[in-house]
DNA sequence: CTAGTTGCAAAGAGTTTGCATGGCG
DNA sequence: CGCCATGCAAACTCTTTGCAACTAG
């Protein structure tokens, strides 16, 4: 795999918006005065996904997908928890990862994710939904 | 919304294959024979979708979504693991279920969804996975 | 050099929509 | 009878692909 300017021009604005998930559009958008392409966009968030450096969602009510920096060093051996409305991630540590990885593991001999992300809702938009539903 | 004879055929369909997820297209063809369009096949399954009576998932590596028919009386209340791979489903019982929502809650602020499910991989694919990757 | 990458435009896949027709209540 | 649902085909949206030109190593 090559350096090439366009993915470095992708990495660094990942980078600089990490607790963010966007589309490819967003992303391809924010970048119309780089110099990169919306192929290369494309094609680049599909191989970084496969290395693992970037995380591909699909939001609630939506068809579009969703891209989100994953560094590596901070994201490693604990479940991710995402909310499906708003896309925000948030962490559980290492002790309530292993009680509920080996509880599922154990009752239903199933494995939750090598990315290990578990979807609901955060406080937030829990909130809006209630409102909204009742 | 209207009783159709489209729609009952959908509902007995999805009703006598509740353990398998299918893209709308696979009960499509599926239901070729019967009296109903693809597109009724996807405004209903949309319409049921709303309702709750069908659970809508995208898995891994696939742009399509899946399909499966949700027994309220047999599927409330716990946490449903659903395989990324091949989508096949598991349930997890009420106590564990207990035990996972309230720790995500109380930790993190958290609420798994409220279709509950827990996205990983079953025994099969796990076992899949390790065998062509290593 | 040469294999991976790019940009462009066109193709593709899945899903949604407009509109005239038909059926439920 | 009025309104909702249907079927068909065309439109739409997001994503992928083919190809010739380009560039990193």
């Amino acid at each position: 795999m090559y350096n090439t300017k366009q993915r470095e021009i992708l990495l660094n604005y990942l980078n600089s918006h990490h607790d963010k998930l966007q589309t490819a559009d967003e992303i391809s958008a924010s970048l119309r005065n780089e110099n990169i392409s919306q192929s290369a966009v494309y094609r680049n968030l599909a191989d970084l996904e496969k290395l693992g450096k970037v995380r591909k969602v699909i939001l609630d009510g939506s068809r579009k997908a969703c891209y989100q920096f994953v560094d590596c060093s901070t994201c490693k051996g604990h479940i991710h928890l995402s909310c499906t409305k708003c896309g925000k991630t948030a962490h559980l540590d290492d002790a309530d990862t292993k009680l509920i990885t080996s509880n599922v593991k154990t009752n239903a001999d199933f494995l939750v994710s090598d990315d290990k992300i578990i979807y609901g809702m955060c406080k937030n938009c829990s909130k809006k939904e209630n409102k909204i539903e009742k």
